[in-house]
DNA sequence: CTTTTTGAACTGACTGGTCAGTGCAAAAAC
DNA sequence: GTTTTTGCACTGACCAGTCAGTTCAAAAAG
């Protein structure tokens, strides 16, 4: 019998698996991943500790596809963003705005493993620090694609620091992004955007 | 024998407080809390086990301690960047600029003490909890304290969200400058603080 | 004499990881 | 169509090691 299930996950184990990802974000999100134990996380899942250990190699390793898994998401996410824009023709700008609003969404969604990724990235001589910095990279870099792109094409000025920039704006969303989430949930996400687009495109000092 | 070294710690008390912040500060950025031992802080800090339980009543509270300790510091350092703007009579965007000059000057030199908060700050149900929120306030409050005092003189458009806004700011500068420090560490102060405030002044995305 | 530090031994709770065994659905055998 | 076998997925008690925190006599510092 073929289990009826949602996403694309197929097998049982597939399944398990999903468990133990959205158990262990949340966990390792709330107490970081040393404070989190194996037992706890499996408990939550509502699996036996066996399973835990029948799925994967180890903790460190279950944490390790955690984030593979999760940044695929979001890089997806930030390319379909800029993607779509420039098949409307839509300027750099525009693209840039997408993506803001494609972070916001992400971070919408999955707010436990955003915080886990911001507490861990900067971390240093941590066994998945390889990890974490292939997967950074390929989310930075389409920021990146597009501001190089808006350079090349005239849009934005040559003087801009690729690198630094697209670490700006990531930073910006990110942290706007997390102090919504923690400290005014109501709002919405439309709200927040707007707050943001404004300070992308410098109107906040700008008089007019 | 009096040590000659820098802060105002005066008793002898006080210099061992300050060598068991130093050492829990660098080692709790690397691993985070709870993958940190007492044995090793005191190994770094060059004393016995003993004392640090002399100095303070459990680890926990060395970490909170060290938290008011570095957040003290990094507000004391905000302000005066304001106030001293404000004395030469400068615009509040001035003012902002300087403060994301003082904010990458303490993170220059307080790099370790920048991640661990960052990674501490977006957890929930820890202990500290109370404590991070309590120091980041008073942080937050002062970019936002300029941006309201540039939304009351004309500066700032009176449609900026000034909390969002803030935490923006922040977050750009975080990011900006701990990407820095982990992935281009040859760059210069300066050199940082020049894309940043061009990002400012919304002079990315401006033709000329 | 008082304050602070030392250092080593100890405890008790907790944790990552293991492993022999269970359940069960589909395949194979008859 | 009934019985037997297979092997994947899962279980949970168990173990060896680790760590925060305690204790305390004695030494150093002032």
């Amino acid at each position: 019998m073929e289990s009826s299930t949602t996403s694309g996950g197929t097998s049982r184990r597939e399944a398990t698996r999903q468990k133990l990802y959205e158990a262990a974000v949340t966990l390792i999100a709330e107490q970081g991943f040393s404070a989190t134990t194996v037992d706890e996380i499996a408990e939550r899942a509502g699996v036996a500790k066996g399973t835990v250990y029948y799925n994967f190699a180890s903790k460190s390793v279950l944490f390790e596809e955690l984030l593979r898994h999760g940044v695929g998401l979001l890089t997806a996410s930030l390319r379909e963003a800029a993607e779509s824009t420039a098949r409307g023709g839509g300027s750099k700008v525009d693209a840039l705005d997408a993506m803001i609003r494609a972070g916001l969404v992400f971070i919408d969604r999955y707010p436990a493993f955003t915080q886990l990724y911001v507490a861990e990235l900067w971390r240093t001589n941590r066994a998945w620090q390889s990890t974490l910095m292939v997967v950074r990279q390929e989310a930075v870099a389409v920021v990146e694609g597009v501001l190089r792109e808006g350079v090349a094409g005239g849009e934005f000025s040559e003087e801009i620091d690729v690198p630094l920039t697209a670490a700006a704006l990531v930073g910006m969303v990110l942290v706007a992004a997390l102090d919504w989430k923690s400290f005014q949930p109501e709002r919405s996400l439309d709200d927040v955007h707007a707050a943001l687009s404004r300070l992308l495109q410098g109107r906040v000092s700008g008089r007019r």
